[in-house]
DNA sequence: AGCACGCCGACT
DNA sequence: GTCGGCGTGCTC
């Protein structure tokens, strides 16, 4: 103990400083709450007054009063302080203001984000006991009154259910709970109190359920070159789809399970089905924890804390569960790397991959990052040796790759976006009693709704976007708003009513081919087609029969799903995303279609991969299908290297939004002149300049590009800017946000 | 972000 | 006469 605290004059008091959930950059100066006594940890939560509501803030520091820039009047005590221990430990609490530092988002935020629900509101870090009933020792049936039926069923029960019974559980085989005070007061049934158990959770020794796979020497050099040390490494496997990756996740975590640690497993929000999680639970005799969507705030709760206290052994979640507690971290893998789900797209805008590294670097464990198709930022990595690169080339079995061919559209016919070979094609396979996957990633009936006679197409009002047509139901909806309206009759600018759709998303494309294939079932795989409960999984039924049909869809079927029976993939639009203004149009491009074409075929009927293309002769796409994946992403990144763009150099794009036009724009003119003269001479900004769609659910955007070779100085000009905006007086009209490292089209 | 205060338009 | 529009100011 600190001498100095029992006789402490007015110079030696301490005052907490709080990080508050707040969009204010700074923290909160507090005297300690007045029944306090004792030291408070930093990590600590502290309930405070905050203007004029309450808020849950973290303790970052002690520091003297003296110190504080806030004046002493303006000091209050805080409220209450509701942890002994900081609720998240030290690392935990690096891990989040380091990514609160590098995203540039307020510390506060930061951390009430990585908190389950519960514990932002205040709840203690406790689960949640049940209370359970059971029948006591002094519980005699025949004691209970003859026509005391339905006391006696109760006690029947709990007879039936030594080990306790809730009274949800008891309702539901019938018996009234009312009753169990009843036989309480008569000494027969007693309430216990308990916390939640895990299945497996008394599992000693033996982690395995089932007996693992044998493995080819491309997989087992990862597993082994994991099991070579327990430090850290960040390994990139590069794996071809139906190469085994999960079979080398599965033995990589064995071998943390048989050193009694635990593993986390990150996947992207459309991996996270019961599927998967089954696949781990079928393997381990340990604890399997999923955090998906479904949970409840309190199982959410009760999930972390497992992991906390080290009983959950394997934690498998989306984005978020990158803040998981971890008791004895062991290995930390992320399936699916380059996907673009890992990087949340607003508030705090952190990458979970990225934070993911991070984590497993300070807690000095593995980290194993998966792909058939990883992001161009890992494989330069592997590349420049900041991670090792292990390669599974062969499939499992007798499986052989899809064959790619691209079909020149150029000068043919097309009936709503499907050639005549592409056509015939797919009556050959129909044929021969296989299915086919349409790829189309354009949803809705066609893309715009356009006047015949004057040309001019149905706009959004709210946004720089046409209005897409739907038939199911018919309607109009807007992509980027989510507006919707009627179809109208007339054209608004001439008045004809010549109004045709123009393009084709996945509704015509199942129409046409109804009329081609009249017999043949096509199923349409769309956010409209399964936003149905259980809808997806019936098509999916349908599908595994294994019957001759048509699969037409958007990504929904790219990620995900696999369907043995189809030998023919075709994607209709291939160009689609190959001229995009993104610089990564092609890099996402390459890892769809070879997502999608991985969808095809098994061991005894090799896939067929149909591309539609007016590119036929395009040099990316070449190399992509011609000599795959590695080659296609290093050429790419030479490209990059060429052009200065990421990896090889650092991007941070300020947006900002603003409800007249001009105004957005102007205010991030007058940030980057005045940011111009302090900024490190290796950062640039670029622009500002208005966003692709400048007008957007009624606002309108622009945005500035900070660029820099190293990341210093990105984030020095990052600092001066932040601070510049938020003095702006005109930020007051302008809503700003900041992205470091932006991932989606810019 | 919230939340309150403050000063001008269309309604029971 | 009020209800309520969102501009402005503040949060230890």
């Amino acid at each position: 103990m600190n001498a100095d605290t029992a006789t402490s004059g007015v110079s030696e008091r301490r005052v907490l400083r709080i990080a508050v959930p707040s969009p204010l950059r700074r923290l909160f100066d507090y005297r300690p709450p007045t029944d306090h006594s004792g030291p408070i940890n930093p990590g600590c939560r502290v309930r405070v007054s905050f203007g004029r509501r309450e808020v849950i803030g973290v303790l970052v520091e002690q520091i003297p009063e003296a110190l504080s820039d806030c004046p002493a009047d303006k000091l209050k005590p805080a409220l209450e302080v509701l942890d002994t221990v900081p609720v998240l430990d030290p690392a935990l609490f690096s891990l989040v203001s380091w990514a609160a530092g590098y995203y540039q988002h307020p510390l506060g935020d930061a951390l009430h984000q990585a908190l389950p629900v519960l514990l932002r509101q205040g709840q203690a870090d406790r689960f949640q006991h049940q209370t359970l009933w059971r029948a006591s020792s002094r519980a005699d049936l025949s004691a209970l009154p003859a026509n005391a039926h339905r006391q006696q069923a109760v006690l029947a029960l709990l007879i039936e259910h030594p080990q306790g019974i809730s009274t949800d559980a008891l309702r539901a085989e019938g018996g009234d709970p009312k009753l169990l005070r009843t036989l309480e007061a008569k000494g027969m049934a007693e309430a216990i109190e308990q916390i939640p158990r895990l299945p497996h959770a008394d599992s000693q020794d033996q982690v395995l359920l089932e007996a693992p796979l044998t493995l080819n020497d491309e997989q087992a050099a990862v597993v082994d070159r994991l099991s070579d040390t327990t430090g850290f490494t960040s390994v990139l496997m590069e794996g071809v789809t139906g190469s085994g990756k999960t079979e080398v996740y599965l033995q990589a975590i064995q071998q943390v399970l048989e050193r009694g640690q635990q593993a986390l497993v990150l996947v992207p929000e459309i991996g996270l089905t019961p599927q998967t999680v089954a696949r781990f639970k079928a393997r381990f005799k340990v604890p399997v924890l999923a955090l998906h969507s479904g949970l409840t705030d309190r199982q959410r709760l009760d999930a972390w804390l497992w992991a906390r206290e080290g009983s959950a052994r394997i934690l498998i979640g989306t984005r978020s569960a990158v803040f998981t507690p971890l008791k004895h971290p062991g290995i930390i893998i992320v399936d699916e790397e380059h996907d673009g789900s890992f990087k949340q797209q607003d508030g705090f805008r952190y990458h979970a991959r990225d934070l993911a590294v991070y984590r497993a670097h300070q807690l000095d464990i593995p980290i194993l990052l998966g792909s058939a198709t990883p992001s161009l930022e890992s494989l330069n990595n592997a590349l420049s040796g900041r991670f090792e690169h292990l390669r599974l080339t062969r499939r499992a079995g007798k499986a052989q790759p899809p064959r790619f061919e691209l079909l020149d559209i150029r000068q043919q016919a097309l009936d709503a976006g499907l050639s005549t070979p592409l056509l015939a094609r797919i009556r050959q396979h129909l044929q021969q009693g296989t299915q086919v996957l349409l790829f189309l990633n354009r949803r809705g009936f066609s893309p715009a709704l356009v006047c015949h006679d004057c040309g001019t197409p149905v706009d959004c009002t709210r946004c720089d976007a046409r209005m897409t047509l739907h038939r199911q139901p018919p309607h109009l909806h807007c992509h980027h708003c989510d507006r919707q309206t009627p179809i109208p009759m007339r054209c608004a600018h001439c008045g004809s009513d010549q109004l045709r759709p123009a393009g084709s998303g996945t509704e015509r494309i199942e129409d046409r081919l109804q009329v081609h294939f009249t017999d043949t079932p096509i199923h349409r795989v769309d956010r409209d087609s399964t936003q149905r409960k259980q809808a997806l999984e019936n098509i999916m039924a349908k599908v595994h029969r294994g019957d001759p049909c048509i699969l037409v869809g958007t990504q929904m079927l790219a990620k995900g799903h696999h369907f043995p029976k189809v030998t023919l993939v075709a994607i209709l639009d291939a160009d689609a995303g190959l001229f995009s203004a993104d610089f990564r149009g092609m890099e996402k491009t390459a890892q769809l279609i070879l997502q999608v074409a991985g969808r095809a075929g098994r061991a005894d009927h090799p896939g067929e991969v149909l591309l539609q293309t007016m590119q036929a002769d395009h040099p990316m796409l070449n190399t992509l299908v011609n000599a795959g994946y590695e080659p296609f992403a290093r050429e790419e990144l030479r490209l990059r290297k060429g052009g200065h763009l990421p990896p090889f150099s650092n991007h941070a794009l300020i947006r900002a939004e603003a409800n007249r036009q001009g105004l957005a724009e102007n205010f991030l003119l007058s940030v980057r002149e005045w940011g111009q003269q302090y900024l490190p001479e290796q950062a640039q900004c670029v622009g500002p300049f208005p966003a692709l769609m400048e007008k957007r659910a009624g606002l309108f955007r622009a945005q500035l590009l900070i660029q820099a070779g190293a990341r210093k100085p990105l984030h020095q000009a990052l600092a001066l800017l932040v601070n510049l905006m938020q003095e702006h007086p005109e930020a007051r009209r302008v809503r700003w946000t900041l992205d470091v490292d932006p991932i989606d089209s810019y």
